[in-house]
DNA sequence: GCGCATCAGTAATACGCATTAACGATTTCT
DNA sequence: AGAAATCGTTAATGCGTATTACTGATGCGC
């Protein structure tokens, strides 16, 4: 029989004075004169489950409008055991002062996708770690805050992503990410990418084309190459290790005179990829520039990606975009999926064909 | 004695398989072999009240940590906590496909300051209502969720904004607001900005300006008007009605004559207001050409503000630019204060003078 | 008329955390 | 020594809403 005694009431300290009498369901029901539970049926407006008239139905909906009563989102997601939040973490500020290295163009697709589920952001960066301002291991902690994550940005460090996905919370990474097995990512699909534009180079009528690479075996990097060498083979072109040319320096190995050499052999196209310097690219155009040769008359030139943004002015370079956008989209959809337990995974989203001034026909033999 | 029977837990339903359940206090507790309500004073880091052992305290600190344990910003808020989230709110998408339409450098600043301040930030995107995609009239309630909201650009519901004020919710809107009353907001010094240009101009040798301007009523375009007619007045320049040409249809009724008749009358120098379209000073720019003048040499032009996307290249625009980075970083400011429940204010935060290539000394008359 | 299904609505929880009265164990005071 | 103060911790409670199990009141069929 051991009745608990009757509390002077502890728990809630008096309310704060700015707390304006919010209504609460309480009052909407004492006004409809039903109960709590009978209005949260009712404003849930759900069809199923416990039926309720039409009249209490309005009572309940007269009540709270002319009460005003909003529902405390805090206690419908409590309640609802899920707060709708998707994190978004980038190791650097997600929003540098430099516009251009920014993720912008991935935040766009993330949060119309995200808006459409109805999911809200939490924005999180590798400098703000809550407070405490020191960046220590359990940075990534944070995160867990959100019903799930994205991480943008190959510098999450990988130790805290694996405790993450280890530990069951919903991870998706942006940007290909095998070596960390389990973690669920969304990509582009730069074979198929760098293969079109070797077809496109072939259907113009290029019969040599020369990769240039930079020496990183990074997926983004290999996977090009990969491409590049399915499309010489498609357009039944010569591929081998001739066709590749890989650097640790192309500033300085790419000379001009090598590439007269190129060109001399039949060499028509060159292909460069594209890194985070753009260092192929720009080794490229100023060896073609030392050498003299006329862009898209002599020699045309294609860049597996887009232009560095210093790079940007000046005529359109043929290559391809990358989908940042759909792939931060796609990301919301893969994280989405996870959060409800299921088991997806996003395809490669594909990149689009961007033709410039930089390539034509190859010159009259 | 009416002793209640035991139930057959109603309430939750059972978490969906794929939720690997967030730890909890209670699992912090059970862990570190103490009660939740222990967990919680540890967590909570206060000096006050309740002491605990430092034994007990790193037991639970360690515990928490190696769970990777994380307070439900929901539980938190609902306790009548805080959960160190602020609330990021714009009615048109945060991130829209027209980077230059964009609030990024808001959010630029608006970051470094809340991470500075250990808060995180919450997007709550204006479209998105659950995915119904209907904005009730609740749109807005969603932030409630944090301690305090910023809110960009002006399409806000006023209604709800006044809602949420009166009810006590801290927030800070994001440019001059007067109207609505008792909204905290941030804005821009154009007053003084638009004075210091003319003062440039005054400085150069200018002796009679005109400024251009729409029809509008709006803060920000009486403001710079006011500034202007001040710089005038402290250079000693003639102001009065004849120093301000206002049109509803600048580019119509801006004409090339008009110019050359104003030149003829000695105006050396124009300035323009800068507005969504850059109507003023599109109109200014046009009839400065079509009236064959040479911008740096023969006449002198000033945008009081900066210039729109499309007209971004080309030379320099002599001007001012708005701070807006500073600015969402002085709103982030206020809204902390207005959190921590003081009653603060931020001042206008002032732009910085922009000297281009479209001014110069007035042409030896 | 007596079970049995249907309908309308309510009571009792639970969600995860913060808060505070109360409690056992010491230590200190008178 | 007994009372009182101190310390460290816990039990109990509330925040506002969503979700059942359950209760009365009908209506139905035989």
């Amino acid at each position: 029989m051991d009745e608990p005694r009757k509390r002077s009431r502890p728990g809630r300290a008096p309310a704060p004075a700015g707390r304006t009498a919010r209504p609460r369901q309480s009052e909407v029901a004492r006004l409809a004169g039903v109960s709590q539970a009978t209005v949260s049926l009712v404003l849930a407006g759900k069809k199923q489950g416990a039926t309720i008239s039409e009249e209490t139905r309005r009572k309940v909906l007269d009540a709270a409008r002319s009460l005003g009563y909003v529902p405390d989102p805090a206690a419908r997601r409590l309640a609802a055991a899920r707060n709708d939040l998707l994190g978004v973490f980038s190791f650097t500020a997600t929003f540098p002062t430099d516009v251009q290295h920014s993720y912008y163009p991935f935040l766009v697709g993330i949060e119309q996708e995200a808006a459409a589920r109805g999911y809200d952001l939490v924005l999180f960066t590798g400098s703000s770690t809550g407070g405490a301002g020191a960046a220590g291991p359990d940075a990534l902690s944070r995160v867990r805050l959100a019903d799930g994550c994205l991480f943008l940005g190959r510098h999450a460090p990988a130790g805290e992503l694996r405790r993450l996905v280890a530990d069951g919370f919903p991870v998706v990474h942006i940007g290909r990410r095998d070596e960390l097995e389990g973690l669920a990512w969304v990509g582009a699909d730069y074979v198929s990418a760098s293969r079109e534009v070797v077809a496109r180079l072939a259907a113009l009528g290029h019969r040599r084309i020369v990769l240039i690479r930079e020496d990183d075996d990074a997926p983004a990097s290999t996977d090009r190459e990969h491409g590049f060498l399915k499309g010489l083979e498609a357009a039944g072109l010569p591929g081998g290790p001739a066709a590749v040319f890989r650097s640790a320096a192309p500033e300085r190995e790419l000379t001009a005179e090598r590439l007269r050499g190129w060109m001399d052999d039949g060499v028509t196209a060159f292909v460069a990829e594209e890194t985070d310097t753009g260092g192929a690219w720009r080794a490229l155009r100023t060896a073609v520039r030392d050498a003299g040769a006329d862009c898209p008359r002599e020699v045309s030139l294609a860049l597996l990606g887009s232009p560095p943004p210093d790079l940007a002015d000046g005529p359109r370079v043929t290559g391809f975009d990358i989908p940042r956008t759909r792939l931060g989209a796609a990301a919301v959809r893969l994280l989405a999926a996870l959060v409800a337990g299921e088991e997806a995974t996003e395809p490669l989203v594909s990149c689009v064909f961007r033709s410039g001034a930089t390539a034509g026909p190859p010159p009259a033999s």
